[in-house]
DNA sequence: AACGGAACCTGAAAGC
DNA sequence: TGCTTTCAGGTTCCGT
């Protein structure tokens, strides 16, 4: 249940167990052999790198890549494992996904999911111009085009509750009745959120919120009939292209014109 | 073109 | 206890 925080520890994480190794087992042969040159991301998408391919891979929403020994068994939900070694030792990463909505996908150029992303708030930054601008003239509510990934790229369902509240700006409003201060805020926070949640997150093994035993982190992602942490006002559930969404109805305002 | 809903898949938690 | 319903941090397709 990924998005962009979760990916950019998953990718740093990758970086240090894969970069420099070259492969000894693969669940795709034409990967053996290769040496791993780095692992980058954009969005929800990682790209490892490698000589002559690269490898594209999504984590949907319960996918995780961790690191065992390479005598290890296979892991409960594990679908694919990466075997390297650096001359010395050797160690596997494995990609466990319950779901199954994850993909891995194997390519010698850039894939079409990778190059039609919209800016990346980290890599690109995100102001208030640049986000008027991937908004274009289109009127949907402001959640749902924050979650469009041509117009920004990996935020999800939690990041644009989160980064919304956080903004004081009410997720039904409709994307052309913002006004310029709304929308300095919505990139602001989008942002702030982001590091945030990349601060808490750090971890060798990725811990989601809806895993068993998990705890919920968040001001107010999955928290309706509780009180806003900002102003009191118990906070409600509306649902939003198709996902459940806590907003506060007190502090949350809507756009400035209707 | 746009929008809601279903689909993909496997569970956990809540409700009865 | 056990059965049913709801919900889940993603994306895509399909019908209206």
């Amino acid at each position: 249940m990924p998005e962009l925080p979760e990916v950019e520890i998953t990718r740093r994480n990758l970086r240090r167990w894969l970069a420099g190794g070259t492969v000894t087992r693969s669940f795709d042969r034409r990967l053996v052999g290769r040496r791993v040159v780095g692992v980058g991301r954009r969005g929800k998408w990682l790209r490892i790198e490698l000589d002559g391919r690269l490898l594209f891979s999504h984590l949907g929403m319960t996918g995780k890549w961790l690191k065992r020994g390479t005598g290890e068994p296979r892991l409960r939900w594990e679908r694919a494992r990466l075997d390297v070694t650096d001359g010395m030792e050797a160690w596997s990463t494995r990609f466990v996904d319950l779901r199954r909505f994850g993909q891995l996908i194997v390519a010698c150029e850039d894939i079409e999911a990778w190059t039609s992303l919209g800016p990346d708030p980290l890599l690109d930054g995100l102001d208030a111009s640049g986000l008027a601008r991937a908004l274009g003239r289109r009127r949907r509510a402001i959640k749902e085009a924050l979650m469009d990934q041509s117009i920004v790229a990996g935020i999800g369902n939690i990041m644009a509750t989160e980064a919304l509240w956080r903004a004081r700006v009410d997720p039904r409003a409709r994307t052309d009745a913002l006004s310029g201060s709304q929308l300095r805020a919505v990139a602001r926070a989008v942002t702030a959120t982001i590091e945030r949640s990349l601060k808490a997150g750090a971890k060798a093994e990725m811990e989601y919120v809806h895993d068993a035993g998990a705890r919920n982190p968040f001001r107010i992602y999955r928290r309706a009939g509780q009180r806003c942490p900002r102003c009191g006002a118990v906070l409600l559930r509306v649902v939003i292209a198709g996902r459940g969404t806590a907003y506060c109805p007190s502090c949350q305002r809507p756009g400035a014109t209707t």
